[in-house]
DNA sequence: CTCCGGACGT
DNA sequence: ACGTCCGGAG
């Protein structure tokens, strides 16, 4: 874990003169301006207002990727389904898969799952931020987060609100996803610590790349760190930090699904452990045999767009002659037979809910 | 459309 | 170091 060793060399600003201020000390104003600012400027986020481990931890692994305002009812929903680790250990992965229905990144709902067991297992939640980064789900963000907000461990949490703003508070050209830019980044987060508040302290900077230093428009008139920062009201600065590995393109994919019904019955299968939406519950990708009778598309082609995908879905509808020969066809392929309510129950990927009622209106 | 965002497997 | 996983906002 990161300690605060880190020191800075002596720097010619940009008049030439001499700096009678350190690096170091720069950092203690960002510092202590960025404390001010957050007790001024926190959200009450629910997670906040009583805080535990149980919520903290769960509120880190649902906000990985995932935005805060989607976040929020998630979580509500996600501590009254499963009010306890214990209860989340003891549950099924099917009924966490459920509780997860929309957030995306569903490893995430099995990695918290498998968390939740090791836990309960041991008896309670890890007491270090070594211990936490050993569970499933738990990265060196989460770490640090969960050990500086939850335990009072001093280490700097960064993720991609803190790349930013520390990005650009430092004028970071490398890459911040670079090994030498990572490092970077980190050297100034640990310079930044608050060691007396780490928890606070990293969620101000966090708070601070949500409200203030956002990604397109910074409102740099309303920062605390503008007498410090290298890009502040610097336009053509800000607007390249922080640099990031450029990204490959998404590969365009043809999804046909087959969904074989007969009256309000329909054959569904579970997907595989690896892969898109693994182990969420969705129709067929293999044709049903001559028995069941074609009846065209139940709805027009779906454009649904992810990161790494644009995908057209379509959706091929057949009717099965009966029910025992839409039954035999799904268990030949590890699936099974419900009827539309049953399958509203399964958690399904959001390509699926979102066409949901169109499918249902069509489905006879 | 473009951009944003952590963990993990390879 | 790079690819794979999702969904929502602008």
């Amino acid at each position: 874990m990161q300690k605060y060793t880190h020191t800075f060399e002596n720097e010619m600003n940009d008049q030439g003169f001499l700096q009678n201020t350190t690096e170091p000390k720069r950092a203690r104003v960002a510092q202590k301006a960025l404390k001010s600012w957050y007790l001024e400027h926190a959200r009450p986020l629910p997670w906040r207002e009583k805080p535990s481990l149980y919520g903290t931890w769960l509120s880190e692994v649902m906000l990985q990727q995932t935005r805060v305002e989607t976040g929020i009812p998630k979580w509500h929903a996600f501590r009254e389904r499963f009010p306890t680790v214990r209860s989340l250990a003891l549950a099924t992965e099917e009924e966490v898969m459920k509780a997860w229905e929309g957030l995306g990144y569903y490893r995430r709902a099995r990695l918290l799952h498998k968390a939740a067991k090791a836990i309960h297992e041991s008896g309670d939640f890890p007491d270090t931020h070594a211990g936490w980064i050993e569970l499933p789900g738990i990265g060196p963000y989460t770490a640090a987060a969960i050990a500086s907000i939850g335990l009072g461990e001093a280490v700097a949490a960064v993720d991609g609100n803190v790349q930013r703003v520390v990005a650009r508070w430092g004028g970071i050209e490398q890459p911040v996803d670079s090994k030498p830019g990572a490092a970077k980044i980190q050297a100034i987060a640990d310079a930044w610590l608050d060691l007396q508040n780490p928890g606070d302290h990293n969620q101000a900077v966090m708070e601070l790349g949500a409200l203030v230093c956002s990604p397109k428009k910074p409102a740099c008139d309303n920062c605390p760190l503008t007498s410090t920062c290298d890009s502040a009201d610097n336009a053509s600065l800000w607007s390249r930090l922080p640099v990031k590995q450029p990204k490959k393109k998404p590969e365009a994919w043809n999804l046909t699904w087959h969904v074989a019904t007969f009256l309000n019955h329909v054959a569904i299968e579970q997907r595989p452990e690896t892969g898109i939406w693994a182990k969420m519950w969705a129709f067929s990708e293999t044709p049903p045999p001559d028995s069941f009778a074609e009846a065209g598309d139940l709805c027009s082609p779906v454009n649904h767009i992810l990161t790494h995908k644009r995908i057209t879905a379509t959706f091929k509808h057949w009717q099965a002659p009966d029910l025992s020969t839409l039954r035999t066809h799904a268990k030949n392929h590890g699936g099974e037979v419900v009827t539309w309510t049953e399958f509203e129950q399964r958690a399904r990927p959001r390509l699926l809910t979102k066409i949901w009622n169109e499918l249902c209106l069509e489905k006879g």
